[in-house]
DNA sequence: AGAGAACCTCGAATCGATTCGATCGAACCG
DNA sequence: CGGTTCGATCGAATCGATTCGAGGTTCTCT
């Protein structure tokens, strides 16, 4: 047993059914478990099985057949570890992964990175989902589609032949807005996420409405806008608290300093509160910090952030589920979701000081 | 060609190759791109492909006809929100990513949760990771065995059929331990990772020893042995901040009170030491903490904690590696990793106290 | 110019299972 | 006791590409 387990050549399912005495057709029946099969048949099967060292049928094979491997593709900008490094990626995977895998289905990582798109073409899977878009989503959306996979994007801008899973950004980033200008701030700025695949740290540049390329960050930056038409800020290099101490320390050096700062993660935000630190500034009386997303309060600890807190998790079963429905023929129901303000503790009313 | 790529039956090879009067073995050629095809019959193959909307060749059948999918699987026992909390699986899977996608093959997730093992069996794979693992490691690698799948483990009892992947956990932990000691502490708690699938927080059994079934675990427990013969200790839920926070309370109320906690992991670590914030202690005048893994200083913060810095991605890329050379039919090279004691502010002598 | 080499292209077999319609036998009914 | 029906089993077609050896053409060298 342990010997054809090693050895080269794997028994076929035509193997086994000759060892059982019954055609392959009948042998495939008794391990689909899904056609009429006399108990007595089957059990001879798999005691054929055993007996042989089969482990059941070769999903290649199955899958070719079937026309369906069973593989749901979740396609992801960054690098693995970048991606995961934001709490949103995960809990997002995580929904996505209770509802794809409850219907059966895996899920296989794939990457744009280094404009490889050569997995998309050759991995084997049903159906795609897009997360962390930019406008580069076109080229792969292209190649999926032509493949005549069913595609599904979060958080990207309205596209014929993908299913969209929509976020309020822009709403949320302005009712985060007003809620610093009903505290009388007037001065503020900005960390926003990466514009474009890979920009470094910089301020922000006033053409970002053209240059941006990231739906999400671009859709925030409109939102702050909506509320604020003049507006300075810096961007990050990515959604880290790094990236957001090194932008932090960007936008608190300009004169005049800001009252209060609008961080497009709260990760970002984390970062923004250490930079005020480090420059002596007390929360919130010296300066207000606004987040997004609503990440676990244990990671923002100490601060109570003051953020927009999204339904990360929710995206993603609502995105497994779409994949899901586009999987059986039906056509799912758009999904669109809300993100909440949570009063935390990193605003406050301006404070009249001395400008510093 | 939109309507094409909609419409439900998609082109195929045979179908291209008829358009540019070709045979299905030239077209073939042509898009593998690795047989002699004359650049004017390659042009006309491609040119025939965009007419019909062909997006190259089925994975599916590919696959089944090379014996080949270009995935790898990686089997993890948690759900994957729990398993992406961990920044060392992350940094890990980062590894494999590196190696295993220069080789050209994608990741596909797979979780043990709910001895649902049905996915090890259907899951189009060439090989498997196997990560996180504990006994019940035995079920899934018969699985994947019997399917002739490479399988590689990562922190594994060695067994055979299964490349491991190692960790000097034993060895490591030991060092930790004797770090403690020779700062005088006589009196140490272990705050210990699951033992067992599901485990709930709950004081160290006696038996741990013939209980736990988490190799990690174990081993990490038996080098505190080496040092200290006796200790007493708790079990985490899981290897998280708040757990290690409810652990922490456990064995700070223990009496008399260890003057040192060694967590399994650095997010334990960290929650041991807001218990010991909790309970008005100062570090590591009160209490040294000694952490394990090595996170990212900035999860750690404020603290400077003493730990055992694992190299985590190399681990994984290590795995990787072995992969790739499995399916190259290669024997590869053992590879088993070292941590390192990295001295923090997080432990310290022995002060000769008031018994609380 | 003829032999041989080099280079393309093609036909046919194959990968391993799934599935549908047909067949066969036995039990059931009147 | 014959016809019918139901359930189990089987044959054969099919999924869509890859691959290997054979065949045909053109080019080169002497």
């Amino acid at each position: 047993m342990s010997d054809t387990a090693t050895s080269g050549a794997r028994p076929t399912l035509a193997a086994v059914a000759e060892l059982a005495g019954v055609s392959a057709s009948t042998a495939s029946l008794a391990f689909s478990g899904s056609g009429p099969v006399s108990a007595a048949t089957r059990e001879r099967v798999l005691a054929a099985a055993e007996q042989l060292g089969y482990g059941g049928p070769d999903p290649r094979a199955a899958a070719l057949r079937r026309g369906r491997s069973g593989v749901v593709g979740v396609v992801m900008e960054d690098r693995l570890a970048d991606a995961f490094r934001d709490p949103m990626n995960v809990a997002m995977l995580d929904g996505v992964a209770d509802e794809a895998g409850a219907a059966g289905a895996s899920l296989l990582l794939l990457t744009e990175s280094g404009g490889e798109l050569s997995h998309l073409t050759s991995a084997p899977m049903d159906a795609a989902i897009l997360v962390g878009c930019s406008t580069r989503i076109d080229e792969s959306v292209d190649r999926l589609r032509l493949r005549g996979l069913p595609v599904v994007a979060v958080e990207a801008e309205e596209r014929a032949g993908v299913f969209t899973i929509g976020l309020d950004n822009r709403r949320a980033s302005a009712e985060g807005a007003r809620h610093l200008r009903s505290l009388g701030h007037e001065r503020v700025a900005v960390v926003a996420l990466p514009l474009q695949p890979s920009s470094g740290s910089a301020p922000l540049p006033a053409d970002w409405e053209t240059r941006t390329t990231s739906h999400t960050a671009l859709e925030r930056l409109r939102g702050v806008r909506d509320v604020y038409p003049e507006f300075d800020g810096a961007v990050a290099t990515g959604s880290t608290v790094d990236a957001g101490l090194e932008a932090g320390r960007l936008v608190l050096s300009l004169s005049p300093r800001p009252t209060a700062v609008i961080a497009q993660s709260d990760l970002l935000a984390v970062g923004v509160l250490r930079a005020a630190e480090e420059a002596g500034l007390s929360i919130p009386d010296d300066l207000s910090v606004l987040g997004f997303d609503g990440i676990r309060p244990e990671l923002v600890r100490p601060w109570d952030l003051t953020t927009l807190v999204q339904p990360a998790q929710e995206k993603g079963r609502a995105a497994g589920a779409a994949v899901v429905r586009l999987l059986a023929g039906e056509e799912p129901a758009a999904a669109s979701f809300t993100c909440q303000l949570h009063v935390g503790r990193t605003t406050g009313p301006v404070t009249r000081s001395l400008p510093s």
